[in-house]
DNA sequence: GAATAAAATTGACGTAGGTCAAAAAAAATG
DNA sequence: CATTTTTTTTGACCTACGTCAATTTTATTC
């Protein structure tokens, strides 16, 4: 399972057989059976977790006690309660398995330990990081420049992949409306094509 | 001038005084006017924008012509349109100056010869990405989860000294709200108080 | 594979927040 | 400092999307 995150650090930066080695060996790996919770509010996230199999979902809860679905992630993805990661401090997410999955995840220490010892490593931390910025970056500008119906479009072409295995209720609250009218968009387009 | 940025740095790493001159000596300070662009849609962003005075605010423009806030920055934040200036790609942003301002910026190029060189600048941008990740993490989280008249509220709790210097027409549509609604939350704190 | 639980759909109705247009206030400019 | 431009406010009306409740469909479990 670990050829996944080698091939993955690949596509960023070059690193010796020895190098690769000894940064895929600190990750542990760990099965994760489908609605199990890997993060919950109050508790400190101690690890960053890259996906090698199966399905998940970081959400919050608000004070009306509805759910709002934070990122999904599928194989190659990471998934963390990212402020709780970084900072060390108590979590405000859910996440949850949406299939049996298996996961490797890297110790917060082990990370420091990594980072300090090698530039090339501390080279990949940065990348992912500006990588991921860049992404909600384009979230924030496409979610404030975009109708309900247009955001799910734009998922439907952006992320193929993850749309069979993600339920509604959970890809609406990420998109920011109800599953209701998610639905109703659905139907429509179903209708239209007919 | 460049004083801020230098204590800023000091905050996340710990440099000799010749590294952090040498750092700081690859940011060419620029002074900009009120009203001018220092990034336009189609034109590559070539530079990561310190600001050591001044204000400025980051929009892009949706298909019916309206204007929607990315970001706003004062002393001691970032600007740029950052998919632009990592991937090197056209920009989508206008970024603007509120006052008149003077930036310090650094090349494109600059920055990557830095990192390369040295390790302790790479931790540097590496911390600086991922605090940025974290807080537009916030941000995607409070705006999933709040109405507009929270939004505000809490804009004006994290951001005070922003509140005094951005116009009310940006300051809303950052928060993802119309000019109008936002006039009336304001004036319905405003009697709300008398 | 029948029973139960979870997810998705549908209809009726409600509302947060948008739009348009005009007026007032504030800021910029010569 | 009077004029022009930009920004904010206000009122009347509108709509995209939400809520609630009931039903149907799909998945899970014993």
């Amino acid at each position: 399972m670990k050829n996944l995150l080698t091939d993955y650090v690949a596509k960023f930066i070059t690193l010796t057989s020895e190098e690769s080695e000894e940064l895929v060996k600190s990750f542990n790996e760990v099965k994760i059976k489908k609605k199990q919770f890997i993060t919950q509010p109050n508790f400190t996230s101690r690890h960053r977790n890259f996906v090698v199999k199966g399905a998940f979902r970081s959400y919050v809860v608000d004070d009306k006690g509805q759910e709002h679905t934070v990122q999904f992630a599928i194989e190659n993805w990471w998934i963390s309660d990212f402020n709780s990661f970084i900072y060390q401090h108590p979590a405000t997410l859910f996440i949850v398995a949406l299939e049996d999955s298996t996961l490797l995840q890297l110790d917060y220490e082990k990370e420091q330990e990594l980072k300090k010892k090698s530039h090339k490593f501390e080279t990949f931390f940065r990348i992912i990081a500006e990588k991921g910025l860049a992404f909600e970056h384009r979230r924030i500008i496409f979610n404030l420049t975009h109708s309900a119906e247009a955001r799910y479009e734009n998922f439907l072409l952006s992320f193929p992949h993850f749309v069979q295995r993600v339920p509604q209720y959970a890809l609406a609250s990420y998109l920011g409306m109800s599953v209701e009218f998610l639905s109703r968009i659905r139907n429509k387009k179903a209708i239209r094509k007919s």
